[in-house]
DNA sequence: CGGACCGTTCGGCGCGGCCCGAACCGTGCC
DNA sequence: GGCACGGTTCGGGCCGCGCCGAACGGTCCG
């Protein structure tokens, strides 16, 4: 029932990140995405028999879910729960000593700090500057807790996302969730991933690469106009030199 | 910013948590006391010269802090944040295989359902009835996410827990914690927190053995008051052989 | 001052697990 | 059919680290 009064649950279980490829692997699958044994074994520089071996413990013990097609092995994280506690895990960890910032990782970032996944829902400036205005238009509600109000619910209706079949899972329909960039909290949750998959459907926003998401010169006015904002404040990050990252 | 594109700063941290004995001193910690050295080795089964060890790296890790008293150490883990982290880790790892169940700890475990603290905040049955009885009494409300109603608020203030000073942490006011014994959520977050400590403070509720909680004769009448509930619901466990299975 | 007690440091031992390369299997494509 | 490719399995090497006991230092108390 309780599980395991002594340590060693807890600690197997702990086991699973405390590797850095296997640590790696997650934040990769953070972007919310299946990835296949290889690209991960790629991206994490290791052989693809030790990436092979450590996606069958992760699976194992329950931190992802496998998906084979055909010769490929396609993984991703077993669910939200899963992805916040890695988050959370990552925010809580010192910075690995001297980070190496490259050129490239600098202008990977700025687009990452302008809008990027964080596992199912959006984070970033856009993330933080979504969370305000829901707050501002009274479609969320922050007296004692975070809440949707009555007039979110029409207003998510109106945008095309219904809240009555988010309702029967056991996620929180809203959830603050911290910014790694802008230190301030953003939405999560099962609305905050609804409209997420919302505004990608609805071509407002799209993917770049990895974690990273743009929003397109449609998406610009829509967005503004569904939020109550001026379409400047959805301008693209500053690196604007090189015209929009690729699709 | 990003707190490491690799995975290593993560696994780092999550590898204070991967062994057996570190995993238990934070179990142990959950109770949200301060231990000294000894007695997390004593309770481990380890040398103090290998809890020693084990401590001063959770402390370098800001998983724990601790403090100098003469020549004792004492430790506690570092903020609520740490311990909910455990707790989210603990309750997804699979019970250890086959746990040996003594008498003694299925006794423990039983006095455990009925009411112990979860950091520092109430759980078990105990925590689950106060948790339904506040959604009863209006306290808390649901429609969208936790949250705390203005009823609520002066509910509080009658109680003698002023909500004004709670606001200005970080820590949301209330939040579910998924009760380990129960399956169903309790009241966590800083409100929880607040009536964990006002039910002691007025003497309603007494610490037991660890992190069980008993309810005492005047609390038991005074509880039932606040909540409106029957005082038979605040009953003791079941030393009474065959009380009602515990959900 | 001397003894009891708590905690730390150090040396040494042994296990676990992380890594790779090579060989093998199955799928998909030309 | 034959080749390219993704993934898995196996064996071997290596390093990290968790454990203990012994010795030492600091604190409290009689």
């Amino acid at each position: 029932m309780t599980t395991g009064a002594d340590g060693r649950g807890l600690a197997g279980f702990a086991r699973l990140l405390a590797d850095p490829t296997r640590a790696g692997f997650c934040l990769a699958l953070l972007d919310g995405r299946a990835w296949t044994a290889g690209e991960l074994a790629r991206a994490a520089g290791v052989a693809a028999s030790t990436a092979s071996g450590h996606l069958t413990r992760l699976v194992a013990g329950g931190l992802v879910v496998e998906e084979r097609q055909g010769r490929h092995r396609y993984v991703r994280l077993a669910d939200p729960g899963v992805a916040q506690l890695v988050e959370d895990l990552a925010a809580r960890a010192p910075a690995p000593a001297a980070p190496p910032r490259t050129l490239r990782a600098a202008s990977a970032g700025a687009a990452l700090a302008y809008a990027r996944t964080c596992y199912d829902h959006l984070a970033g400036r856009l993330g933080v500057l979504l969370h305000d205005a829901l707050l501002d238009r009274g479609v969320l509600d922050r007296t004692g807790g975070l809440a949707l109000t009555e007039a979110g619910m029409s207003w998510l209706d109106r945008l095309g996302v219904p809240v009555e079949p988010l309702r029967g899972t056991r996620r929180p329909l809203v959830r603050d969730c911290l910014d790694w960039t802008e230190r301030r909290p953003h939405l999560a949750g099962a609305v905050g991933a609804a409209l997420c998959g919302r505004f990608l459907d609805l071509g407002w926003t799209a993917r770049g690469n990895g974690r990273a998401v743009r929003v397109t010169p449609a998406g610009r006015d829509a967005l503004a106009e569904a939020l109550g904002l001026d379409p400047v404040l959805l301008a693209a990050p500053a690196t604007r030199v090189t015209g929009p990252a690729r699709a």
